[in-house]
DNA sequence: AATTCAGCTAACAATTTTGTAAGATACACA
DNA sequence: TGTGTATCTTACAAAATTGTTAGCTGAATT
């Protein structure tokens, strides 16, 4: 099931980012910048999930909460500036279903979005998983890889290989850490097979044309910067 | 990273139902009943997050929560029995990081507590993410099956297979649908590919003692229930 | 610059996975 | 109860995955 998730937010920077990442893990998005008739915009998509900035030019989101309470019992959840337990309590009495303060990391925003949704709607078919990084979309339920449009299918070891390192990029992981995590300590595997397993990965990325996705920290592990 | 969860809650019920789910989760859970000296537990264990009920008997979650706050800053998750707006105030205050109202689903519960521990601690190897079912337990990262302790080994179809069974359990899911879940458009494989794979994936099951776990719906799909 | 060692690459064989064919069952409906 | 159709099972060959070996490359250290 595809959800259309609204969202209401003055602060641009903010908006864009909130929307590209909803169309990222899958959601339908789309936004409101018309401040004085929020609701006008509600009634015509009719999302299935809203999130409401509480700071608002004209009205602010307790009003449009309200508002759209009157017409639907659609799931919302508020974005407050400052981490205020006033507006949280207001939040919640007004009937919003949860509440998240700025600055918030996107993969818990995802997170209680998807919380909500699966509390609010009867629905099992779950959102896609995907672990994405510069470009790169992992797939989690396909154990697939998707560059530029392209998708690339990837084998057992590369996937779990890859799933790893994009969790932990950013940091370097260890070979020993890699090794240990693909194959049992009882199963003796040779080090250099770890070796080729990242070589292989690597030509799948070369493939669809992306270089220098893998780095190699010398005496230090593999990272995906 | 393994983190070591502490629950304090005076209902047998819900402590029992915590526990088992936060192991299913891969935590590290323990439990105290001793409700005159939580500290002392606390500081035996050391765990890295504390749920911890509002509602206990001698002295209550604030009282704890103040305690602990004492000695250490480790993130302190309240549980409220009713949805009291006061108390979810007072948690706050009191340098409570979250709160959570009975009754909770246990995917709240979770998003929660790995969101806490998100923001707490500057770890980016996220939990393992698995997906359980009547004791079956599919690791989404290694793409392997558990069943009472047994680790199976999965191929790439059977994980496809079982990993959209498994989301849609309690539905049935069409012939049709898994046909092109696992398979390309355009790609055409004979019919009873799917029947085969479906065959593969149970043979695993019936291995591992476990008898009717996929039903066949005929005409309609296949359910797991 | 030479040396050393960690990591890379290519090739090979063993193993596993996969799709298909062909015949066997079992269910639904007349 | 009989018939047709859906699903199951087994066996087989093709394809993909995997671990190892052996030699190569390139960075770090002296």
């Amino acid at each position: 099931m595809q959800f259309k998730i609204m969202t209401v937010e003055d602060d641009r920077a903010i908006r864009e980012m909130i929307a590209e990442n909803l169309t990222k893990w899958q959601f339908e998005a789309f936004t409101t910048t018309n401040f004085s008739n929020v609701l006008e915009d509600f009634l015509a998509e009719k999302p299935h999930l809203v999130l409401l900035d509480i700071n608002l030019p004209i009205y602010d989101g307790f009003y449009w909460c309200q508002k759209i309470r009157e017409v639907s019992k659609v799931p919302i959840l508020f974005i407050s500036s400052r981490n205020n337990n006033m507006d949280m309590v207001m939040a919640m009495n007004m009937g919003g279903d949860d509440f998240i303060s700025k600055p918030f990391s996107i993969e818990v925003l995802i997170a209680k979005i998807n919380a909500t949704l699966r509390r609010s709607y009867d629905y099992v078919d779950l959102q896609t998983d995907i672990l994405e990084h510069q470009g790169i979309i992992l797939n989690l339920d396909s154990g697939t890889l998707k560059i530029n449009e392209q998708i690339i299918d990837l084998s057992k070891n590369e996937y779990k290989l890859l799933h790893i390192l994009m969790k932990n990029h950013g940091k370097i992981v260890s070979r020993d850490k890699l090794l240990r995590s693909l194959w049992d300590d009882e199963r003796f595997v040779d080090d250099n097979t770890l070796t080729v397993n990242i070589n292989r990965l690597r030509k799948k990325f070369e493939s669809a044309g992306v270089g220098h996705f893998i780095e190699t920290k010398i005496g230090q592990g593999y990272i995906i910067p």
